[in-house]
DNA sequence: GATGAATGAGACTTCATTCAT
DNA sequence: AATGAATGAAGTCTCATTCAT
């Protein structure tokens, strides 16, 4: 419960500066940014960002993951707070969503490979059990539509995710997509 | 003094092997794969390619260029055979989805700038034109909600095309992902 | 005293308007421009270039040929004409330097291996052979200072040929540097 | 706190080592030489090279600026030392001969653009502020004819130090041509 | 003979990664 | 640990030259 190997604080506060540079960088210019921006941005010299993570690769998963978590803790949050599946369900999305729009490295990382293989894989999974744990609670509640499962919830984030780049600058227009795909998953009005 | 033309064919032939070489090796690899790559897999010399597009961006705007303009045609051939403007719009989309998950290459020039700018401008232009009066059209027979407007629609798709990638090897949940949100474009039923 | 082979008609054509596109190309864009630039402006294509000079080296070559036969056709009209061997000298430079100043070509080909030794050998022989002839005489009638040999001669015009493109646009300064040069040409005064 | 300077001297002994061996593959080759043989030359990678000089054109301005820098100083001390106008003059220019000669870059890079705009701008004034200087105090002081502005003078020297290569192997030649272009340079000697 | 499409070596340049200091 | 200079593979693009038509 000590953390691991307790770095030097100099150097835990380099990771964190080499985390937030790449964040911002992968953000603004796409994942072909290079890693001297990383290290310029975070002020500290290109041997440092290696010396941290070994790989370009393992930079932007170390990036991701930190998003991923802090989604999943979101998610956790809400869970324990709400107690209306449905709209926490909704609120997850929202949050999700405005996440990728605001940093955009979710959608940048996604690109890549074509798939969330990427991601770290614990805590990919973890991610995918809270989803999993918020769809189920809204179905059972009756909120979300039944007939749709995790993988293609998972892909419909994607895209929606994905959407935000495309009209940034416009909130109103956001809303109104995230809205437009939450009416889509509403239960269908079975007519007799 | 016909003739003349024999020799553009093989040239042709050539031209359209790129293109399709292209396609394929961008939408595996995406944008950032050789060209290269491209040259190999469409069985000419790299300075074969760069004969036919002088520039890699133009290559891609080449390919993008492509599927932009059958995609209108199928839009055409859509309004010109059916008379329901919902349906119309519908199988639109539903063909446009299609499309990206065969060629993932739409996908793949998106993700570069983030927006469609790339897009040869008259054909783009007339993909918005033709994607406005479908929707338009539906919006006015009362099939499709009244409150979302070309752009919405646009970056909708963009997102929900990138999201077929996700789910590529599954049919049924890639047509399930797009009936929830044409479920959710559909007319908002005001209960009371 | 037949034309050696006597090519078509066309051909001959063509290749004469290879040369004159090789001597306008060369002497506006360096000998960097591209051969293609040659047959467009000859309107021909890039393989009948070839066909009639197999290498840009020889290319070039014959574009300086050309030009030195020219300059030596001139030298000997000179010879014939006037008979003040002094004058004669003196003219001679002044047209080469005007040619220089119009068919930038010369200085051009001059840059590439930094000595005449890609002239075609037999007419830079006749060329050397003019020039020492012109030299001797204009020495021998006591006009032209005796200390200076054909060598010196050759690197002194050769520079002096060269100049002439940093003062393009100004006639009368050219004509300055020449007067100059000339002057210092001029037989010592000896001061017992 | 002073030694983080130390790895700058290995960083510095490599900057002059390319720029060594840029003047002279430059000299050797002319301007085409490849950036590759100047790396092999200066035993170092081809990045090393790109790291120092971000672009070729940059390289090719470094070794000029270097030579400009080299004449610039030997003028101004020239200046210092001598006292005699005329006479310091006429070095001023036998010791740019003697550089064209040795580092025959200045002319190769003369070569390129036809003029001397490549100069980096503030050494190139300078240089052409001392060269006014120089032939200012030698014409009034009467050593060097009046008629000649430094437009013309430049020029001239551009002419004299190329020829220097096509003599360079020839130590006696070179000098009697400089003599010549300064014997031209005395005020001539008005007969009545 | 003429044409111009095809070729591929080679040029410049970038960037992830290594390593001496 | 940190630094940043060095490295070289790889990418885009150009161009002399070849060759099928």
């Amino acid at each position: 419960m000590r953390p691991p190997k307790s770095l030097r604080l100099d150097a835990a506060r380099n990771k964190a500066r080499i985390l937030d540079a790449a964040e911002k960088v992968f953000a603004e210019e796409g994942l072909a940014a290079s890693t001297d921006r990383v290290a310029t941005l975070a002020g500290v010299g290109i041997g440092t960002v290696f010396r941290h993570f070994s790989t370009k690769e393992l930079l932007l998963q170390a990036v991701l993951d930190r998003q991923v978590t802090a989604l999943v803790a979101e998610a956790n949050a809400l869970v324990a707070t709400s107690n209306d599946a449905g709209e926490t369900f909704r609120l997850f999305l929202r949050r999700a969503f405005e996440l990728a729009t605001t940093k955009k490295i979710i959608v940048a990382v996604l690109e890549k490979t074509g798939n969330p293989a990427t991601l770290d894989t614990s805590n990919r999974i973890e991610l995918l059990r809270v989803l999993d744990a918020l769809l189920k609670r809204a179905q059972g509640s009756g909120k979300i539509r039944q007939d749709i499962n995790l993988d293609e919830l998972v892909a419909l984030m994607q895209g929606l995710l994905q959407s935000s780049k495309y009209i940034q600058s416009d909130k109103s227009a956001r809303e109104h997509v995230l809205d437009i795909v939450l009416d889509g998953l509403r239960p269908t009005t079975v007519s007799p």
